[in-house]
Formats: structure tokens, sequence, C-alpha cells
DNA sequence: AATGTGACACAAT
DNA sequence: TATTGTGCCACAT
């Protein structure tokens, strides 16, 4: 069952993020088992930005207080803009109202 | 095989 | 309350 690499755990569920959701860093990797691992799937998200994974909404995953930390990372087109195409409103890189579009893989997948 | 890295998370100050 | 420092784990080199 172990299969897929971490990278790869990361992309599925990240793809499997409703449209006008969000999710965390933190969220994901407890999620994958490895709490500890938050900061690896940024990482992974990285692997978005090439070709081939435009399909991941990595926009869609923020750190645990709702700032847009990994805007910087996205080339062409920016993460807030992104996310606003989702309906999710945005100021100064905080997502607002974020606990109540938080979609924990954890709770939601079970 | 060992060391370095990173889009985080948390505790201590 | 805001900063700072440390842990953390899987991947890259």
């Amino acid at each position: 069952m172990h299969k897929n690499s971490f990278f790869e755990d990361v992309f599925e569920v990240v793809r499997l993020i409703p449209k006008g959701k969000i999710s965390t860093y933190g969220a994901i990797a407890e999620y994958l088992g490895t709490k500890g691992a938050a900061r690896m799937v940024g990482w992974a998200l990285n692997q978005c930005n090439d070709t081939g994974k435009e399909n991941i909404p990595a926009h869609r995953v923020v750190n645990r207080k709702g700032l847009l930390t990994g805007k910087i990372h996205f080339r062409g087109k920016s993460m807030g803009g992104l996310l606003r195409a989702d309906g999710i409103q945005i100021s100064n890189n905080q997502i607002m109202d974020f606990e109540n579009l938080l979609w924990e893989p954890r709770k939601e997948l079970l």
C-alpha cells in the first residue's frame, strides 16, 4: 500500500480539496501519518509548479494560520487570485473566515 | 551513507 | 502580544 511516495500522497490529498475550501500543511501531514512533516508538504507542493502537476490546487494549501505563506513560490498566477477564483476572500495574505473554510482530510476522509 | 533543505508547527522568551 | 529558536520528517544531492 506504500507504493506511492510521500509526495504523491500529498498530491492526491490536495487534489481532493473541494473548490471553495482550503487545507493546511499540518493537516495534510497529519493525515498522512507524519505530523512532523508539515514542511515537507510545502516542499512537495513546490513540485506542482512543474508542468504535468497543474491539476493540483496547491493554492488551496496554506499554513495553520490561514496565511498565504507559499504565494511567493507561485509562478505565473498569484495564489491569492486563484483562491479568489474559488470564491475565497483574502485580505493581506490572510484567508477570511479561515476556520470555517478549513478542510481537514483527517475529518472529511475519515 | 551522510548531510542539507524546506510553501511548517510549537514552546519558550 | 510579538519574536525567536528548536524540532520535525521525507526528499535531494
